[in-house]
Parts: structure tokens; sequence; C-alpha cells
DNA sequence: AACTTTTACAACCGCATCATT
DNA sequence: AAATGATGCGGTTGTAAAAGT
């Protein structure tokens, strides 16, 4: 069917809107209400198109707009309808009242979806994605760190162990909460009970748990996050391994905190394991916006990384358990969400997410709707 | 202070869908 | 049923402001 142009454009103006515009447009429709957009211009006396009539009438001028920061709430709101929606703005901005689709895509693009990326979640798919991680971080302590175990070939054994999404959410979130805020990864560990199951099974006898000292520096030896960080480290070295691309020119990883220091094979690799492990959208676990991800469960008492450490054997991961966790436990959600104020700066914002995992459908949020 | 780069967001474009003729 | 028109939607672009050098 011929999609007709929506207007002459011919000497029609383009570009922002002048004052004098928006009053011409805001003082006709609320005389005669919109009606046909197509005629609203000749009618109101301005040389534009209907079409930009109403985009600027729908996305700036309506009087219901909410402008200003997005709050916290509508944050969250925001990444649990796009991880079930995708890019249905619209929809979205149904559920989000005051906002306009356009406003929340922007939003998402300028905000939300950077720091998904950040932390290594795919923002298409919301699933963890190693290759998005900011990898040289990782390499820079598996370098630094763990070199004298690095060729150890047992380690091999574990390749597939990489391709588990929940391990790599919750390492990832480990990892990056290490570096970035340690003591929001404490935080972090104590909401998800990662003490709770420390003490209990690991550090019983030895009383090994975590100090921070004056300066709020994590003493060693945390060797439990060590153990689950060493265990990530061991699988990026598989990763490469797989494709016989071990590390051959370390100085590619110099300590330099980029996005391009990414690893191409792995990244195809990840690629491929990620892509398809979507969650089906009923058993969708909402996460923080920038810590974890929709497959990760909820902390819980049927948590997977409850599950992870609890099964695993007494000091080290055990990744036949790891490998058969569901993608998706249908773990009850979560409703103790705490927000900041909206008034937190998007670095508190991205700091203290880091520690929510507890992520909650709102109760008005009708699936169906969608369906 | 001047210039460059990055960020944020308003606005545009083209396609899809629905309604009307 | 087909053609046409109106509106909605999502991807992309242009540009002003902010940040960095």
């Amino acid at each position: 069917m011929g999609r007709a142009p929506c207007c002459d454009k011919n000497g029609l103006k383009k570009g922002p809107w002048t004052p004098e515009e928006d009053h011409k447009l805001i003082t006709y429709i609320q005389l005669h209400s919109p009606g046909n957009w197509r005629n609203l211009p000749k009618n109101a006396g301005l040389q534009r198109c209907g079409k930009s009539c109403r985009l600027r009438w729908t996305n700036y001028l309506r009087p219901d707009i909410k402008r200003g920061r997005f709050s916290f709430e509508e944050e969250e709101t925001i990444i649990q309808l796009h991880s079930i929606l995708g890019n249905k703005w619209s929809a979205i901005a149904a559920r989000l009242p005051g906002r306009t689709d356009n406003e929340i895509k922007n939003y998402w693009n300028t905000h939300i979806r950077k720091r998904l990326l950040r932390n290594g979640i795919d923002p298409v798919t919301h699933a963890p994605r190693l290759d998005l991680l900011d990898l040289s971080s990782i390499l820079r302590s598996t370098l630094c760190n763990q070199s004298s175990s690095l060729l150890n070939v047992s380690n091999l054994l574990g390749t597939q162990a990489l391709l588990n999404p929940e391990l790599l959410s919750i390492v990832s979130t480990l990892l990056s909460l290490k570096q970035e805020n340690p003591e929001t990864l404490l935080q972090y560990l104590q909401q998800n009970q990662l003490f709770n199951s420390i003490n209990t099974h690991q550090l019983q006898n030895n009383q090994n748990i975590m100090q921070l000292n004056d300066h709020h520096q994590f003493q060693t030896p945390v060797s439990d996050v060590s153990s689950l960080l060493n265990q990530t480290q061991f699988m990026m070295q598989a990763a490469n391994n797989v494709e016989g691309e071990l590390f051959s020119d370390m100085t590619d990883f110099n300590c330099q905190n980029s996005q391009e220091n990414l690893i191409p094979s792995t990244s195809s690799l990840m690629n491929q394991a990620f892509v398809s492990e979507q969650a089906p959208i009923n058993q969708v676990l909402y996460s923080s916006p920038s810590s974890s991800n929709p497959t990760v469960p909820v902390p819980s008492e049927s948590s997977s990384l409850q599950s992870v450490l609890n099964n695993g054997n007494q000091n080290n991961f055990n990744f036949d358990s790891v490998m058969s966790t569901p993608l998706s436990s249908p773990a009850p959600l979560n409703s103790s969400s705490t927000y900041l104020n909206n008034s937190s700066t998007e670095d508190e914002r991205e700091s203290y997410c880091s520690s929510f995992l507890k992520f909650e459908i709102p109760e008005s949020l009708d699936i169906s709707d969608f369906m």
C-alpha cells in the first residue's frame, strides 16, 4: 500500500521550534484540540508540517509531561519493562505517567544502555555478556595477581562453565564492585547472604571473614571472593584457550580501562554462548540496572548464587552444579527494593545500584497486556 | 581563553498499522 | 479488495551545552 507523504514539505520550516511557534501551537490546541494534525499548521498559522506539530506537542508541549530527571523508580521500571518488551518505547512510556516514548528512548540510549554495557550486561537481551565487560580490568587482575596459576592445565577443564550466564553475572558484579567500591561489595555480599554461606561452609573454623580497615579497603584474605574471582579468571583463560589464542601479547592489556581492549575471539564465543539464553518472560527476574541481569535469580533461599556456593565443595566452585543450574530459576520475586531519592547523582546511582540485586515486577504490571 | 570532544536530547525520517473511502 | 490518508512508532541525526585538554 502506498504511503503518501504527510504533507508538502516545500517551504515548511524544520529544526528547533521557537517560543513563538510553541505559543501558537499551544494556543491553537487549547482552543480547538489538535483535531486533524495535517490541517493544524495551516489553521494555527504555522509553517510546519502536521507531523512536526504532533511530535512537538506529544513530546514536549503537552501539559501532562513530566520534565526533569528520571527518578530511580522510573529507571528501574524502564529496565524491567525493557527486559520484557524490548524497544517498545511507547508501551514502556504507557507505564510511566508523564514520560514520553521519545524521552524514555533517549534516556535509555544515553544513560541506561551505557551503564548496562559497562557492567557486562547486554542491553538488548539483558543477559550477561563477558565480552561487554571491562575485560581489561579483569585481565589486569588476572595478570597481576594470578599469573602463577594462569597456565594450570587443570583449569581448562572448566571451559564449559564460562557459558553459564548466571555465574558470569555474579562474577562480573563482584569484580566490578571489588574494583570500584569495595564497601559496596561488602554490602552486596551481605545482601546476597554470601556472608552466611561463607561463614557456614568455609570459614567456620578460622574466622576468616572479610574485614574493612580504616580506609575501607578490603584486607586479605577474602578467600571466597578470591576463589570466585579466580574462577572467573581461569574462565577467561579457558575462553581464550578454546580458540587457541592464549595471551600472546600481554601488552595489549596494559592496564587501560577501555572497551576497545576486548578479545575478539572471546567476544564471538560469548556472543554465541549468550545471545539465545534470555529467560522466558514468565520467569524473568529483575535485577539492578547496573549490576546484574534478569537471568540471575533474586537473592533468596532458592537463589542460584546461594546454591552455587552451597553446592560447591568446601573450597572451590563445583562447576558441575554451576553448569546444571537452570538459566532462570523461578525464584520468588523479592520486593525489598531500596530506592535512592530522586536527587541522587549518576555516580551515586551507579555505585549503589551495584548492590541491588532485588527487583520486583510492579503489581500493577500485567504482563499479559503485552502479550 | 580557545579549541576539541563528548554528551544529551529535540527533532526528523521512513516504515508500519489502522481507519476510511 | 484495493487505494488512500492519518497517526503511531522506532531508529537515527543534528546541534547546543557541557566537559575535557
